[in-house]
RNA sequence: GGGCGAUUAGCUCAGCUGGUAGAGCACUUGCUCGACAAGCAAGGGGUCACUGGUUCAAGUCCAGUAUCGCCCACCA
């Protein structure tokens, strides 16, 4: 597969290029598909956008990482499925289209509901579903062919079945109740759709009289205007000072209604005066305090927040100019006692931001008690998982205090509420009944009545599919806590009731991210940056990597997009290292090397065991779903190890010295050298591919390979041979070499470009595995002559260093600066002592000595002895060099 | 009013099962040695918010305090 592809890895890396060639590819050749055996299915659903949505930095770090799962899952070998979509999204869609049609001088109401209907569909067509293209640039492998949206006619059905099974189960129900209104949208709302803001307001203390009688009464509100609305005063029944007032009425000012006043343990004595002002249309409380005692119900506004013809003289009023005027009114006419600053939270329309009026409406309501029952049971028992686990908290505590779902919203864009009227007859039917005069509802469904079905109505759903036998349940849900309750919840709630199954086994809550300022991305706000702008500029690889390498499990994401440059250069560092490989490899047939072929030198042999080691870590990191420390993981494995170190060791061997005739060991070597930096490459690209599809199947393309997609390759498994800490502890023991000379060449500012002699004193079995290692180290540290000081002979003049107990000279005389050597081993001694010190004080300690495990007590002695081995040989490099003055 | 999270190098953050702190960026010094200057090498920089406790041993576990942030909540 090599749509296009030109022949080697040009230079430098152009993101651009290489990603717009892939996608079309993996899709062309199925990749996205479940294939039609029967392997074990790993199946994740998007969260369904909004058709009116564009794609934001937060869904490309859900992309990133729901991808990332199913990558990786994909190359493990499970049959993947990613069902994509969108929501139609009632209350967000209807107001951009209104907001259009007001704009042309136009309203839904001139269009009238088929003709509203068909102007969103347009709008739909033409600019709907934009976030959809967008995810095929982030890379996400969904199977397009089964893309679903909440209102394709199927879908639809399955919701209005739902609302009709739970109808018929007693569990829906229309009822008159003060709900959340929204005065712009026009609709209402549910709990979940309000936020409430702390709000600084007042408290108006206001002077009831009490008829026939120069007693009064004096309540305190927040929302005076509603007072007009009052049908009755309330008081606890225990409070003595108004007991004697329980029974009487009060008289209401301005409007001079009398209302009772009543006792209701609802009334808290301690909060203002202890006497409320009952208000049943216009408060949720004051609406069961006032059906406890039988009060009227007066509405005083109508659905646009506007005073109507229950107010007076206020008609005709918005409610926050009446609030003033009626404040007012009551300070003339000395009905206001006082003012007071009162902070409280006050409910706004999330998705309009309106102060939210409390009505008193006719609306259709699920009962929620019976359906949260099982999903609690369900997270309790470990059914569904959360990840991070913390949320299982959130999420029992909402459903342990669930309350009734206010279904039913006042719109035209969405599911129509399948009841039907006529006269006092009330059916619930998905088609029209039969007969004459039957008119429907005129309301539409919560948006989220239909989103709740997602995992399985997109599966087909109340057919008995193909598709919903083989995927359902989904194995792992990939979203924002912040719609844990608008969705999560109720997903698992309306799974196991339609169901009898958890919709998905593992909820991952993907971080939020915030800017600079730690506020929270939003459109709004305009703190933002475009994603796909930011792909044009780093490449979609580099957002997915770093986002994902940057996302700690849990945690919100300061980002700055600077940062973005860290997968950026990555990429750029894979790319160039496959450049090198590829140069390097020459026209051998690496796939086909038999393993005993190869003659592994130390070098090798730690490489493919830190390969191990990183696959190990990989994979156990994904399975946890700490995706920052996979990422981080081969990050550095790929860069520090394989980049800075392997390949660096093996350049010598796969390069032959001029004019040399290579002996059938040096073919062998070379052969080796290149097998193992291909080879390990390849696990590197495996292990990236999910985290950066596009870059790693480029290079994958470039090099040896079997299969014809990185995409379908296999994971990569630790080979158990690969581990061999002997190898680990001898690099190590190279590298601290390597480095300790490069210190002290550059302490000495000797040039980069210069050789050194360097002589190095060590036991005898040191001595031996540098000798071995001796090809290594010249060129890493550019040494010559390398001297193994067997006899024991130490240099005269010379700048020097410690590593495990051998000694590194550089004997430069003439060239190293004597006196920065000597601060240099002062500064290095001084840093001994302390640590030294530190190290004999535990030692001391008896406590430790007994009750500490043994290897780490074996630890301490060891580390003390070295401490003492090392100090004392800077100190005789310090007597050498204090000679040398003399 | 409840619940949750955070506090570690100048900045943004890691640090999973307790054993004397890491990364990236920024900073300093030096590098056109044919993969990579989007790079290489070397280096400086931290009383891990505070106070107690558990432990031989605490950034890591426990309790409390402070500050910041988030979520939930019908005191009008």
């Amino acid at each position: 597969m090599r749509p296009g592809h030109p022949e080697a890895l040009q230079q430098p890396y152009d993101p651009r290029r290489v990603e717009s060639r892939w996608y079309d590819a993996w899709e062309a050749a199925g990749v996205f598909r479940p294939g039609e055996g029967g392997g074990r299915p790993f199946v994740v659903s998007i969260p369904p956008p909004n058709v009116t949505g564009s794609l934001t930095m937060g869904h490309l770090l859900g992309e990133s990482t729901r991808d990332l799962v199913l990558r990786w899952q994909r190359m493990e070998g499970r049959e993947t499925l990613y069902v994509p979509g969108q929501d139609h999204a009632g209350i967000a869609t209807q107001n951009v289209v209104e907001k259009k049609l007001r704009e042309e001088g136009r309203s839904r109401h001139d269009l009238g509901r088929d003709g509203f209907l068909a102007e969103v569909w347009a709008w739909r067509e033409q600019y709907g579903g934009l976030i959809l293209k967008q995810l095929r640039r982030v890379g996400a492998s969904a199977d397009w062919s089964r893309e679903r949206f909440t209102l394709d006619p199927a879908y639809s059905r399955a919701v209005l079945l739902v609302f009709q099974r739970l109808y018929d189960k007693g569990l829906i129900y229309r009822g008159r109740y003060v709900v959340n209104w929204c005065p712009r949208c026009h609709t209402a709302l549910s709990d979940e759709e309000v936020e409430h803001v702390e709000t600084e307001g007042s408290l108006w203390y206001v002077r009831y009289p009490v008829k026939d009688s120069n007693d009064s009464v004096v309540v305190a509100t927040t929302r005076p205007e509603t007072m007009l609305g009052d049908t009755g005063v309330a008081v606890h029944p225990k409070d003595r000072r108004y007991a004697k007032l329980v029974g009487s009425s009060a008289v209401l000012p301005l409007v001079r209604r009398e209302i009772p006043i009543v006792a209701d343990d609802m009334v808290d004595p301690k909060f203002g005066t202890g006497a409320v002002k009952v208000t049943p249309a216009h408060d949720p409380n004051d609406f069961q305090t006032g059906r406890r005692h039988g009060l009227p119900e007066l509405i005083v506004m109508d659905p646009h927040g506007v005073m109507n013809e229950n107010a007076s003289d206020f008609r005709g009023l918005d409610r926050f100019e009446a609030r003033r005027r009626i404040v007012e009114a009551l300070r003339d006419a000395g009905y206001l006692e006082k003012v007071e600053p009162h902070t409280h939270a006050v409910g706004h329309c999330s998705r309009c931001d309106t102060v939210i009026e409390p009505y008193l409406s006719w609306q259709w309501f699920v009962k929620m008690a019976p359906l949260a029952a099982p999903a609690l049971e369900a997270a309790r028992r470990g059914k569904v998982k959360f990840f991070p686990a913390r949320w299982k908290k959130v999420y029992v505590n909402w459903l342990e205090g669930i309350r009734d779902w206010c279904i039913s919203r006042q719109l035209w864009w969405g599911h129509r509420i399948p009841v039907w009227y006529r006269g006092d007859e009330v059916r619930v039917s998905l088609e029209p009944p039969a007969g004459e005069g039957w008119t429907q509802d005129e309301d539409v469904l919560d948006t989220w009545f239909s989103s709740w079905l997602w995992p399985f109505a997109i599966l087909g759903w109340p057919e008995d599919t193909e598709d919903l036998k083989r995927f359902y349940p989904n194995s792992l849900m990939v979203t924002g806590s912040d719609i844990i309750f608008f969705w999560v919840a109720r997903m698992v709630m309306a799974g196991i009731e339609f169901t009898g199954q958890v919709p998905f086994q593992h909820v991952y809550f993907t971080s939020i991210l915030r800017d600079a300022q730690g506020r929270k991305m939003s459109k709004s706000l305009g703190n933002s940056p475009d994603p796909i702008e930011m792909m044009d500029r780093y490449g979609a690889d580099a957002v997915r990597f770093t986002l994902t390498y940057l996302t700690p499990v849990g945690q919100d994401l300061l980002f700055d997009e600077k940062r973005l440059e860290t997968g950026k250069f990555f990429a750029n560092k894979i790319w160039n290292a496959a450049r090198l490989v590829q140069m390097r490899l020459g026209d051998e047939d690496l796939s086909a090397v038999r393993e005993s072929q190869l003659r592994l030198t130390l070098a090798d042999r730690w490489i493919l065991s830190r390969l191990a080691h990183a696959i190990k870590d990989v994979t156990r990191n994904l399975k946890t779903y700490r995706f920052s420390e996979a990422a981080n993981t081969i990050y550095h494995f790929a860069w520090n190890e394989y980049c800075d170190w392997y390949l660096e060791m093996a350049k010598s061997r796969w390069t032959e010295a001029e004019g040399e005739l290579p002996s059938s060991d040096r073919i062998a070597d070379r052969r080796t050298a290149r097998w193992v930096a291909w080879k390990v490459l390849d696990g590197i690209l495996r292990m990236l591919h999910p985290f950066m599809p596009f870059v790693t199947e480029e290079i994958w393309q470039a090099l040896p390979h079997d299969g014809d997609t990185l995409a379908t390759a296999a994971w990569p498994k630790a080979r158990k041979a690969w581990f061999d800490p002997d190898a680990e502890r001898e690099v190590a023991f190279l590298q601290g070499v390597v480095v300790a000379v490069r210190n002290l060449r550059a302490e000495n500012n000797i040039a980069p470009g210069r050789k050194v002699p360097v002589v190095l004193r060590g036991d005898v079995a040191q001595l031996d595995l540098l000798e071995q290692l001796a090809p290594q180290i010249v060129p890493l540290a550019r040494i010559e002559p390398l001297t193994l000081a067997r006899d024991g002979g130490r240099p005269r003049v010379a700048a020097s260093a410690v590593v495990e107990g051998a000694e590194v000279f550089l004997p430069l005389e003439g060239l190293i600066d004597l006196d920065a050597e000597r601060e240099r081993l002062v500064r290095e001694m001084a840093k001994l002592d302390s640590d030294l010190e530190a190290t004999r004080k535990k030692l001391r300690n008896q406590d430790f000595l007994t009750k500490a495990r043994v290897d780490v007590v074996d630890r301490e002695k060891q580390r003390l002895s070295q401490l003492e081995e090392t100090l004392d040989k800077l100190r005789r490099a310090q007597e050498s060099l204090r000679a040398v003055e003399a």
